[in-house]
DNA sequence: TTGAATTACAGACCAGTGGTCGGTATGATA
DNA sequence: TATCATACCGACCACTGGTCTGTAATTCAA
């Protein structure tokens, strides 16, 4: 009888689905690698004829999730219509909104990514966005520099310092969104608001532009997650 | 035979001993709980009646840590010879040196605390400096906004932003510190100075001080730790 | 068309992990 | 002296990530 292949195409693409919606819901800790290939319906000999480790799973997954990211905001460099303000303003708002098409998806994402269970995973990912991205930043900022509508002696530095930024903000709008009764909501979003136009003000100051320059969080969007999260919490 | 109690104050502080060497050095997910209680000379039914879980070993080491640093520098508050600017300067350049005598010390402990094995170990210690540290700075900087010397609407945001570029400097000096040729140090050296005078002069605009207010770090510090990685490489 | 070589799995097996548990010695208390 | 909680021991357990041998499927040269 001759072996049936019920998928031919179960390859590294689906192990690495598998893998992503266990580590997000789980962690990459308390999710075995016997629950992956479970998952994915594969043997263990399939797994590591794919890959070599769990670490490099978590590597790829990681890589993966960064190149779709970066993908969603490419286009922001090389539009002709934009300046360097414009540009940052751009890359700003749009990177947190790249690739998750609904406020749910992102709540979804927020609340997982952000459970100390998950550390590990979101550190990768961080690195591999950290590489995709901080060029991207820098060469805005040079450009800026440049045409004279930034000033600063350390564009990497800068650049550094909005990647700081982008992730503070992404964490307290977690614990914003996770943390917190229904009452609270309001402060917290008053709060996150308020944060944000600190990063702001933070920006404008560093690149030495006029307060209200940059431009990095719209309120509506921080709303919509939380309303998100209202919904996804009455669901249960 | 009456059993031998070799060392009846092996204890929590004891084991805490040997597993912080053991973590620093091998990483808190390589260093087994066997590796652990072998080291320290002691049963498994003795650690698990000091402690529940492995992670609650973790977790105490981490807050052992939080709390040496906060020991050197909670004098700072109650110094009544310093205004808010005062404390502040001190705060950020002494927490830096609380509890590290020697360069040679300092450059072990940011050897081990930034290689990836240690995220975990890292990551919670992390926490706990946080949770200390944070209200302290809050407190400072509320001083300096009552008495007009510094000007902000978002306090504990700008604490935040203290905590963060704290952070980035040791990642700066620690991947300077770590990787690269001997020829490549001073370029690293010039590097990281420019980047923590970016952090001043952040710093500073954030806070409404004219620049060259905030001084976070002494380039003397920096060259000492530099230093000390030379003559540890060269012991190899 | 065939045979050999390579790829793509399958799954038993392994050393080692964090954690449990029944038991025992020790010290304080009454 | 009896009682009881504390302190500790170490065999044991389920399970982990990873290895290895074996085999079916595929590719390719002759």
């Amino acid at each position: 009888m001759p072996r049936v292949i019920k998928h031919p195409e179960i390859r590294r693409e689906d192990i690495l689905d598998h893998a992503q919606a266990l580590f997000l819901t789980q962690g990459y800790d308390r999710a075995s690698l016997n629950d992956v290939i479970a998952s994915a319906g594969i043997s263990k000999g399939a797994f590591y004829h794919y890959f070599p480790s769990k670490e490099a799973l978590l590597e790829a997954l990681a890589d993966r999730f960064a190149r779709q990211a970066l993908a969603g905001v490419q286009g922001i460099l090389d539009d002709p219509g934009l300046d360097p303000l414009g540009r940052l303003n751009s890359l700003l708002s749009q990177s947190r909104q790249a690739k998750i098409e609904t406020a749910a998806e992102a709540w979804a994402l927020f609340e997982t990514m952000f459970r100390p269970e998950n550390l590990v995973l979101f550190h990768r990912i961080n690195l591999a966005a950290n590489a995709s991205f901080s060029p991207l930043l820098v060469k805005i900022i040079r450009q800026g520099v440049e045409d004279g509508t930034f000033r600063t002696f350390d564009p990497e530095g800068v650049a550094d310092i909005v990647m700081q930024f982008g992730l503070a903000t992404h964490d307290v709008v977690a614990k914003a969104i996770t943390g917190g009764s229904d009452a609270d909501m309001e402060v917290a979003i008053k709060v996150l608001e308020q944060r944000v136009r600190l990063y702001e003000i933070a920006l404008d100051r560093i690149l030495g532009l006029p307060d209200g320059s940059i431009r990095i969080g719209e309120p509506g969007y921080i709303r919509a997650v939380m309303t998100a999260r209202r919904k996804a919490d009455k669901a249960r």
